[in-house]
DNA sequence: ATTATACTCCAAAACGTTTTGGAAGTCAAG
DNA sequence: CTTGACTTCCAAAACGTTTTGGAGTATAAT
């Protein structure tokens, strides 16, 4: 067949660079086996160091770089962590995941393992393919969860299978599983008690969707003050938004309209606590005077509003990295198997976040 | 060896659900060869209907999945992008990030594509080993390049392998290559042209790293205007950020301690941009009045920023969907070989951002 | 001279798929 | 009874590694 023998040679030569240098290939080129190839490149001591050398010499010469696809086969490892974004809309605007993003894949390059990343919508069947090709189809040795929910069927899943996994946030499945998560509770109360203390009385909450587990607590911690300072259980109006600013607009238009007016609005993320302002300040009310307004997660925005906000802090990369160094010693555990003791890998931790007081909020506009 | 049987026992039933069923436990069940199970999966017609059923039947109820790993040794490709993120510091604390991988992974997950994510600091050996692990290790099928540079090494070398890529952004290496960019010099000569409209006369221009191409453009865009307005060459006072909104914030401090002080600022970035807003309002000045500030971008911030912001308008996210897109199609050209004529890719496109005009922006002080 | 001890090397199996090139069997037409 | 066409199946090779379990050769000790 002439003319297919053509083609091939026009084709190969039209994806020149593209054909790849084997361990086949080295072998020949220098009477070696495969095998000895292989372990030379692998710095084995059962070859000779001049053979190493020689080898060494002729992969760099050659461009030889190994097929990672056969290493994870043949390995049975993949070294990637994989990382499901839930996000709601069409976008992920969310500023908080780009921090998260930031630390989660530095410290996974750190421990050289790659990072497979996908944006799906929370609780679609899109979201349970996307695990089930990471667990089943071993696309990957491990995942991290964010945003967690109140009956995560992720982590449900993940725990079934036995398949590594750390999240970022708790769940209320009667599951005991690794994760790091701030303790949204106690933080909420910190922020509510520091509006009671500026002398507010009139609040507005602005919550977010039903499902996710911070929300709730943040909510609870918000009531919970109230209520310890006498105020009515359901003090305080509460509406619910996206987490996304431009809901958070929405939400404080809402609330703002209301009789009594609110002197303070608590949102449950930053980003909504910005739309809140700016929505106050369309109304003509200056914030941190007319109106006190708080935020939670202290994105690097925060501190650069106008005013700046008023917020709890989390440490949102360094937590990245933290679940990601987690996830990794999770891993690597069985192949620890007959060494000696590691050092205990931490299973959960509880971050307190800090009050950050900025212009945001200060006494309601009647007091002395 | 009973003793070391018992102990493979107990490690596998501690690790259970985590043992996979191949294609060869199927055949092995169903009485068939491999080579039948395979093919009655992807759905072949040179099996028999009945055939099909019983295995399709087995396979769901033993919860077979293919290994994905294998797949990809096999088929010679992995059905993956790979996507390097270029971050400075330890963060990438960017929104424009946010955005762009939000597009970029939606759109990949529409063509079925895995995402692989990285983050290195750009021009580092750390960056290029990244690239190399994906050409030469044949991690994945296509790249998408982003914040390119003024001689993009990262697009020399994709190029010279004969890799698929995408950029979002130019580069003047006299490469030809495909990409998306928006126009950075006509975008920036209409937002300088608007102050100037509006009576300014006295410009601060923040501007950042030497080597992104788009930044060079904008800055060129904007001395343009000066000049053709008959300001001086350099009329305006020029100072680097690094596209971080406190560095905006520092910029701008600088700038407003000059005399006579700008009236005018225009940035970069929205970043940069949100940032001088910041530092002028600290310094007690109303922005939109005493100071005019302009950004760039157009990230969802801008527009609930306090003032809002005058921007000029990309589709960060459209534009992530469309670079996908177009690496999608660059990498399947080849498999349509032998089929009829696809509709011919878009190989280059150039768009023209919009000006949004917001309360950042408005006449000098002393103007009538 | 024989045995032990390193020291180097390698053939072959394995990882879990897909694809190639038939091989059997059935059935209808000649 | 042959032939050819069609249907249904399969053995084996291949993708590019790593690892197992020796094999072959020197050198040193007996």
């Amino acid at each position: 067949m002439r003319l297919s023998e053509t083609f091939w040679i026009l084709i190969s030569s039209s994806t020149a660079g593209s054909m790849r240098v084997t361990l086949k290939d080295l072998a020949k080129k220098l009477g070696l086996s495969v095998t000895t190839v292989s372990r030379a490149l692998a710095g084995y001591d059962d070859v000779a160091e001049n053979t190493r050398r020689r080898v060494r010499q002729t992969a760099q010469e050659m461009g030889y770089y190994p097929n990672i696809t056969a290493q994870q086969l043949r390995r049975q490892r993949t070294d990637t962590l994989a990382f499901v974004i839930p996000t709601h809309g069409p976008r992920l605007s969310d500023p908080f995941f780009s921090e998260l993003l930031a630390g989660i894949g530095n410290e996974a390059g750190r421990h050289r393992f790659d990072l497979l990343v996908s944006t799906q919508p929370p609780d679609s069947e899109a979201e349970r393919e996307a695990y089930r090709r990471i667990v089943h189809g071993r696309r990957a040795d491990g995942a991290l969860v964010v945003r967690t929910r109140q009956k995560d069927e992720r982590i449900r899943f993940l725990s079934e299978q036995g398949f590594p996994f750390v999240a970022f946030g708790r769940s209320d499945l009667g599951i005991e599983f690794p994760y790091v998560d701030e303790d949204s509770y106690t933080g909420m109360r910190l922020l509510a008690q520091h509006m009671v203390d500026l002398g507010h009385r009139h609040f507005g909450f602005i919550s977010a969707p039903a499902g996710l587990l911070f929300c709730r607590l943040r909510l609870d911690g918000y009531r919970s003050v109230l209520q310890a300072n006498g105020f009515p259980a359901n003090g305080g109006l509460v509406v619910s938004g996206d987490l996304a600013q431009r809901s958070g607009f929405r939400a404080a238009q809402e609330l703002l309209g209301r009789t009594p007016r609110p002197t303070a609005i608590i949102a449950c993320n930053d980003l909504m606590a910005l739309g809140a302002m700016s929505a106050a300040q369309k109304m003509g009310l200056t914030v941190g005077r007319d109106l006190s307004v708080g935020g939670f997660d202290d994105i690097p925005l925060a501190e650069h509003a106008h005013p700046p906000l008023t917020t709890m802090r989390q440490p949102i990369y360094e937590i990245g990295q933290r679940i990601t160094r987690m996830l990794v010693q999770l891993i690597q555990v069985p192949r620890g198997l007959s060494g000696e003791e590691e050092a205990p890998a931490e299973r959960q931790v509880l971050l307190t976040p800090q009050l950050i007081v900025r212009e945001s909020s200060g006494p309601p506009p009647g007091s002395a």
